[in-house]
RNA sequence: GGGCCCGUAGCUCAGAAUGGUAGAGCGCCCGGCUCUUAACCGGGAGGUCGAGGGUUCGAAGCCCUCCGGGCCCGCCA
């Protein structure tokens, strides 16, 4: 697909004229990798697969896109039995550029340095930077995700990248032109693309390199510009380039990781798509690297198609995602396609989930799929959402299920006492064993997730609904027969033999009946839902929706 | 000023590298079932593939122009 082509162009087609076989994202890239790597005639042990993680802003959705998509990857190539690795780097020496909400305000003192050197806000780890990327871990981590950790840091001062440094800074005039050439540039002609500290002030964003003296790995350089309304010190110094005085800028920064690392792939935003092509210019012309192939994902965007942003306080956070949907979920979602998965949005949590079951039970019913690329395609998006582990068979409950149960009961029950109680009515609904419901850690977090969901987006409200003369009639005389001392299946019985006499459609009967409780066309089973409500409530309730005039009659 | 992405059924999107009878899921309509479920089974309606032009025996796809939506660069990443 042309799309993830753009940067390293393939030349050799007729390789892959005979395979025509449709391929799976993930397995397509991971195939073109091993390809290439022929062509290129790259001999190394372990592919490296790359996925920057931010460290000054705090982690959202998309954040953890970026490395799901790259774990994708690693286990295509593992699939295709190449050793692989994910590098998750941080880029913890980048500088403060803004403060985010909820950082305080003094804390624009920082702006410009890196943020592994300032102070962590919340106090519990060394650094802001190192702050920030732990929240990351820790959501990649929930996700399955495995992973070799890289602090950009302590990258720099192992000195991990001082060759490519070396390298860029000693063709500063070529790295340049390139830009100037790709994106253009407001410096001046001639700039060198390098940060260096300013050893009096700590900043890295304030500085401008005078000089460079290859021979001395070293440069001059001033504290004299200007970031986000913060002026340099003014100091004048030198600072050597080698173990981690300094940084590169992003003009070539990726180009140095990649050439060092050996990375054969590693995704990127729409929003970085000129920084890419840069580096990957830089890469080839000035550090001799092949760059990596990559996939451009689009940004994501809310339920209303607006930019996810944090000034509209629509930001959905991967622990945000964890209090309403599984991480396969999550998995699922992100492995689906790469790029236009536009809105998201956890409102549609249940939605997701769906998928997901649905997902799981076509997997185990392949045959029935007659289109051959439709089913490839749903089979290997399940072996990757389940991180080729393994997917599991289809458990006999539906979260809708779980969760219209939950949006019934009253809100106060501790959550214990919750769990109990919709075992109870679930076991009902499935015919299974109140207690083995109860073992399973994937019912657990469906009652957890239906809590969460209830909680933060309540349930349809009942407005005016509108029901037809007949069932109504129905309805009223199912009312009048219900009596307190009838058992669940008394009740169900009743509601059938109602509808059936009176000649309405069952199905319209019970969707009349849900609609006037929940507000919505279905629920659990009436018969123990009616049961748990108690028939007096639901006859109160029924009458006063009819005295308010919630209920209408239609002609 | 420069550059990128997108536009295909009501909705979400496949299909585009390699031109060959327009697809799926959901929704909707009809029917079936051992008749509640974002459960199953069968069938159906629904698209000038954003517009126009070009190349071609043949274009959703390739080329050009335009329209619409969105994004990036010219601070930083």
């Amino acid at each position: 697909m042309r799309k993830f082509l753009l940067l390293p162009r393939l030349g050799n087609r007729s390789l892959m004229k005979s395979e025509k076989k449709p391929q799976f994202w993930l397995d397509k890239i991971a195939q073109d990798i091993i390809d290439r790597r022929e062509k290129l005639n790259r001999k190394v042990d372990v592919l490296r697969v790359e996925s920057g993680i931010g460290a000054s802003g705090f982690p959202h959705i998309g954040s953890v896109g970026d490395s799901l998509r790259a774990y994708g990857i690693k286990l295509a190539l593992e699939n295709l039995g190449y050793k692989s690795e994910l590098i998750a780097y941080s880029d913890d020496r980048d500088g403060l550029r803004k403060i985010p909400v909820g950082v305080p305000k003094e804390y624009s003192k920082y702006i410009g340095m890196p943020v592994s050197e300032i102070p962590d806000p919340w106090g519990c780890h060394s650094s802001y930077g190192e702050h920030i990327s732990s929240m990351l871990i820790e959501a990649l981590e929930k996700l399955g995700i495995e992973f070799t950790f890289i602090s950009g840091t302590e990258a720099y001062k192992s000195g991990l990248l001082d060759k490519q440094i070396s390298r860029l800074l000693a063709n500063s005039g070529k790295v340049d032109r390139i830009i100037r050439e790709e994106v253009g540039s407001s410096k001046p002609e001639g700039w060198v693309h390098y940060w260096p500290r300013c050893e009096k002030c700590g900043r890295i964003y304030t500085t401008r390199v005078i000089k460079v003296i290859p021979e001395e790995s070293k440069v001059i350089y001033a504290c004299d510009q200007e970031f986000k309304g913060i002026k340099g010190c003014g100091y004048v110094g030198e600072a050597s380039y080698l173990r981690g005085d300094g940084k590169l800028s992003w003009k070539g920064e990726f180009a140095a990781r990649w050439a060092a690392l050996g990375i054969v792939f590693e995704p990127h935003g729409k929003d970085i798509t000129d920084s890419f092509r840069v580096n990957a210019r830089i890469s080839r012309e000035i550090l001799d690297y092949e760059p990596p192939m990559t996939v451009m994902y689009e940004m994501f965007l809310d339920s209303t198609k607006r930019k996810i942003s944090k000034s509209i306080g629509n930001v959905i956070t991967p622990q945000m995602w964890m209090k309403f949907s599984p991480p396969e979920a999550l998995r699922m979602l992100m492995f689906k396609r790469y790029r236009s998965t536009r809105s998201i949005s956890l409102q549609r949590s249940p939605l997701y989930i769906n998928e997901l079951e649905n997902g799981v039970r076509k997997y185990h019913n392949l045959e029935r799929i007659r289109s051959e690329r439709d089913k490839m395609t749903l089979k290997r998006l399940m072996e990757y959402t389940y991180l080729m582990k393994g997917v599991p068979t289809p458990w006999p409950y539906r979260y809708t299920a779980v969760l219209n149960v939950v949006a019934m009961l009253p809100r106060d029950i501790k959550f214990d006492d919750l769990l109990g109680v919709v075992a109870d009515l679930i076991s009902k609904y499935y015919d299974i064993e109140p207690k083995s419901l109860l073992s399973e850690e994937m019912f657990r977090r469906y009652v957890y997730y239906a809590r969460n969901y209830v909680e933060s987006f309540g349930t349809s409200e009942i407005e005016r609904i509108e029901i037809d003369d007949s069932l109504l009639n129905a309805i009223d005389s199912f009312v009048k027969r219900l009596k307190n001392d009838m058992g669940e299946e008394v009740i169900q019985d009743l509601a059938f033999n109602t509808a059936r006499e009176l000649r309405v459609s069952v199905k319209a009967f019970f969707q009349a009946i849900y609609m006037v409780l929940l507000g919505q066309p279905q629920g659990p089973k009436l018969g123990p839902l009616l049961r748990r409500i108690g028939i007096d409530r639901f006859k109160k309730l029924y009458s006063r929706s009819l005295e308010e005039g919630k209920i209408a009659r239609k002609r």
